[in-house]
Order: C-alpha cells, then sequence, then structure tokens
DNA sequence: AACTGACTGTTGATAAACCAACATCGTGTT
DNA sequence: AACACGATGTTGGTTTATCAACAGTCAGTT
C-alpha cells in the first residue's frame, strides 16, 4: 500500500510523535492536545511534525488507520487465501490485539472524541459477513440488526477483556466470539468466564 | 566542561549508541563487541558514528568518563562548598549510584576488560583521603595501605549492595560505610546486614 | 598461497531535522 | 476596545544523519 521507503530519521521521528500522543491521550481528552505538546514530549521541533502531518488530527487519523489496515490485512489473507477456518483467523486477530494492548485500550477509551470505535466496527462488518456465509449459518440470512448486535457485543468483550489484563489466552476468545457469532448467545460455552 | 550545544540529533545518536554497547556488555565481552554491531542494535548508520567516535573503545571511554566525573562532582561540591559533613556527601553519592544501578552493574562486572573499576578507585581515593582528614582521624597517618584496603572494601561492598537489588536505603549505606572508615570493621554495626 | 567473508574506516551526494523568525489567529484580561 | 499571550502554520538557511560505494585489513578455509 503506502510503500514509501523511509530513512531511519523518519522512522523514528514517527515513531516518538505517535508514542507522545498516545501518552497524552492517557493524560487528557484529545480536543486539549496541542501540536506543541506533542512536539516538546517527543522532543522534536515543532516544523519537523508540520513535515509529516498537518496537524494533531492527521497524526491520529494515521496511528488509527494503521490498526485497522493491519486488522483488514489479516482479514483479507483469509479471504483470498485457503480459507481454513474463521477460528484460525479470529484468533491471529486476537493475538494480535493482545500485542497492541496497550494502544488499543487508549484509543478505546478516547472513542467519544476519536472514530477509532466506528473504524473497528466496520471492519468487523465485513468479517463478520463473511464468518456468517462461510459456516453453517449460510442458509439464514443476516439482518443489518443482528450483524450490528453481534458487532457491538464482539467489541464489548474484547474491550473487557483488553482492559482485565489478558486473562484468558486469544485462542479462548477467538473460540468463544466465534461461538457467539455462529451458534448465538445461549448455544455459547461460558464455563471459562466468570 | 565539555559545553558543546547538542542538538537533538547528536543527543539522539550518543544516546542510543551509548544504550547499545551497554546492552551488548551484559551479553558478551567487550572485545568481542563490533562498530557494526553497536550501530545495528542501535538502528544508526555505521558513518554516523565514525563522525562521533573513532570506535568503540572511544564510545566506551565516553561513557566511563561521563560517570566519573559525576563523581568527581559530587566529590568536588563537598569539599569547595561549605564542609557539611562527610557522611551527607557520601549519601549522595550513594544515591547516585542507586540512580545509575544498571550502567553501574555492567561496567563494573565488565570490569577484566575495561578500566572502570581503576577509574572509580582513583576518585574513591582523593573522596576517602578527605574524609579521613576531616574526621577525628585526622591526627592518625592515612597509609597508602590502609587507603588501598578501605577503597577495595567500600567498592566491592557497594558492588554487592547494587547487585543485590539495593536492600538498604542509600542513607543506611552511607553511614556503613562512613563507620568502616572512620571507626574500622569492629566499630561498625553490621546488625542490619545479614 | 589464493579465496572467501566480515568488519573497517572514509568519501560525496542527498535527504531530513534543526532552529530562529515571522505573521496570523484565538482567547481571555485589563 | 485595546492588550497580552500562547498556539499556529510557514519560511530559508544550516547542521546532521543517511546511504551506497569504495578500498583496506584480517581470520579462517579450501
Amino acid at each position: 500500500m503506502t510503500s514509501e521507503k523511509l530513512d531511519r530519521r523518519k522512522k523514528y521521528t514517527r515513531m516518538v510523535l505517535r508514542k507522545s500522543l498516545l501518552q497524552l491521550l492517557k493524560q487528557k481528552s484529545f480536543s486539549s492536545i496541542t501540536v506543541k505538546e506533542i512536539c516538546e514530549r517527543a522532543d522534536i521541533n515543532r516544523s519537523t511534525f508540520y513535515a509529516h502531518y498537518s496537524d494533531q488530527f492527521e497524526l491520529l487519523e494515521t496511528i488509527e488507520n494503521e490498526i485497522v489496515s493491519d486488522m483488514k490485512q489479516y482479514i483479507d489473507t483469509y479471504n483470498l487465501q485457503e480459507k481454513e477456518d474463521a477460528l484460525r483467523m479470529t484468533e491471529k486477530l486476537i493475538s494480535y490485539f493482545a500485542a497492541k494492548q496497550e494502544e488499543l485500550i487508549i484509543l478505546l477509551n478516547a472513542s467519544g472524541e476519536t472514530s477509532f470505535e466506528r473504524k473497528v466496527r466496520e471492519v468487523a462488518q465485513t468479517s463478520i459477513r463473511n464468518e456468517w456465509i462461510d459456516t453453517e449459518n449460510a442458509n439464514q440470512p443476516l439482518s443489518s440488526y443482528m450483524s450490528a448486535f453481534i458487532i457491538s457485543g464482539s467489541v464489548h468483550v474484547l474491550k473487557m477483556w483488553l482492559l482485565g489484563g489478558m486473562e484468558e489466552p486469544p485462542h479462548a476468545m477467538a473460540k468463544l466470539i466465534n461461538n457467539l457469532i455462529n451458534h448465538g448467545i445461549y448455544g455459547s460455552n461460558w464455563d471459562n468466564f466468570a
């Protein structure tokens, strides 16, 4: 996709700016964060910031889009390649979440001001539609109400899991969510979850 | 002293190179560490390395000298200023050690190949001579054997303390070492030290 | 001995980050 | 309203890091 050749300075600059904004988001609301503030914490000259991003919004956009783009990749490789099974894909996706725990918690908690959760929902919609079709539910129609319900539930469950320190292993979460999607709430095994 | 105005890039470059070498020293002997290796771990171009240091030795020198220079500062301000009391100075010095614990352990353990411990001894010599003079021991002469004995003991005690995770607070260590110096081993209170 | 491979130290051209300075826009204060 | 203040974008000139390429050294290998 975006395949500019980044030399080390660019990589470093963007990395620290990114970290800086995320740290600030832990402390205060996005609307109160200034470009100057981000640069000071990152120890980067303000003019350098503008060489990369036009403002705070674009920086946040970039951070969000990177994650969403990663998510899409997982889903696409599943769709295009061997279609092993939906469970495997979900598990890999959730392992990815585990690795990015810190960032995801920050971004999801700032959801009032940012569009991150909306973006996640959009991607999840695609994923879940495909999972639905590829399973024994294929005969049943998936109404937009149902998908909305499933997505809300899934995102919320994952949010809880991240905030709770990820006690359960990724594959357990993958199984749970798959069960929720395919067999409904009553068909799922809740034994492992207090 | 060395008061060049360092811009952010220089600061960053030197900082990562420094950290990189210290990390490598944790894993392997100094003589087996190459410039290329340091640069790769630091993610810095090799030619940039040579813009700052002529080789690994000079980098290590710089790291060692910075710490030794800090130590000298503590000792000098004590000597020149109000001469509050030796105990206070020792305590501040040891607090400084606590802050630099990580680095000191690495450098002291690599002592076979580096000159760090020798440098520390040299500084300690000055410090201890002054402490000796300023206390009730003033009438007694301090032979070079005695100072060597005291310095070896002090450095070793501090090394143990750092490696042991600094269980005792700095002021306790300061008191202990002062006692060792001023009143000898038998006069010291060893109660707090299993 | 010739050969391979890795590390070394140096070079010149290029790209990126730096900094100081400026005019501009809000916000809030006297 | 006039004012001060801080954040904002933008600029041009300077400094630094980057990269690729080079020839040199050295240890181990065939």
